[in-house]
DNA sequence: GGCTACCTTCCTACCGATAGGTAGTCTATG
DNA sequence: CATAGACTACCTATCGGTAGGAAGGTAGCC
């Protein structure tokens, strides 16, 4: 069997507690208590809690990249404005960040095997930005004037402060009221 | 007395470990050693934890109530774009991130008279940008077609996620280069 | 089939470190 | 002589992690 499904459970409620909470916002103990088995079972899983932690990042690139396969002919502005639909869908279950956004705030107390783990993800979904962006200004739907890194830059930062602000103020409708902005910011003025 | 040394130091050396670590990643313990007495001395100062954080947010607000009063005439643009070089100078001086920042990425583990006290903060600062953009585009220098609270969501967010993704990639100029979009945001076009 | 050896996964019990916080005391100053 | 502010000593809870053992399945071998 190549993943337990103790393994599943417990990648699955940490990943669940880990947007909730950050990753120093629960243990191994709150993870064990919710999947009905003692903490130190969890060691036969995993060698330690940075283990844990590089796995969960895996398992939502894995989800992000499969999501970006299957919408990948989908119009331009829907893809990129899909990414904040995905963000309204995680704060609207239970108040929950998007894994990279709840890790870029833990930045400076994580291990670094998952700092860069971390980085490289974001990264990933940079280029993913940036290579539909030059897309949507070759195909004549945005602004010829636009320097793409630096829009992806832009759409990236609006994110990331979205969520914030949308839990503090407790006002999800925030983060799709984005969307118009994006599109203002992207598309050729008539 | 009104305000001891040691107090004001315990504040001082609190925020900065704050803003570097985040209020669950520093300790008592952390800031009696850097000014030099034993833990439990600081309780004769701050009742808990919590005081503590609720004198940190109050400094940070009078903090920038005064910026703010200091800045009140000068071109808008430049009071908005302010904002974006006090988060800069935040992030040079080692990785630090505005209070506000780094206290809404912990706002689920934080007790509620200080989610409260963010939360509050957060509305002044909103309404402090409301306010400008409002003059700005009665002064004629703004586009007639914002909406001024939208527009000092879009603001909010991008300040709040810019320090995230600086910080993330090492690159303290991303935010500064914040300021041309936000201009571009707006500043009627020719 | 029956035996041994091993691996996985769970358990109880425990470790040292650290967290926030308390009790009681000493001492300098007004 | 009272108070502020420092101290030593200690509390309970929790953290990540380990030791050692029991239960169950499986693989190789006679």
């Amino acid at each position: 069997m190549v993943e337990s499904k103790t393994r599943r459970e417990a990648i699955e409620e940490g990943r669940s507690l880990l947007q909730k909470l950050g990753f120093n916002g629960f243990s191994f103990q709150d993870i064990a208590n919710r999947i009905g088995i003692k903490k130190p079972s969890l060691y036969a899983h995993f060698a330690s809690k940075e283990e844990l932690g590089l796995e969960m990042i895996a398992h939502y690139r894995h989800d992000f990249e499969r999501w970006a396969e299957k919408h990948k002919n989908d119009p331009i502005i829907d893809q990129i404005e899909g990414l904040f639909r995905i963000f309204s869908k995680f704060a609207r279950d239970q108040n929950k960040f998007c894994p990279l956004t709840v890790l870029s705030a833990e930045f400076q107390t994580l291990p670094i095997s998952m700092r860069k783990a971390l980085t490289d993800m974001t990264r990933f979904q940079e280029a993913w930005l940036v290579d539909l962006i030059q897309k949507g200004i070759r195909a004549g739907h945005f602004r010829t004037d636009l320097d793409p890194l630096q829009t992806a830059h832009i759409i990236q930062s609006l994110g990331f402060g979205v969520q914030h602000l949308a839990r503090l103020h407790q006002d999800t409708d925030r983060i799709l009221s984005m969307q118009a902005q994006i599109r203002n910011l992207l598309e050729v003025r008539p």
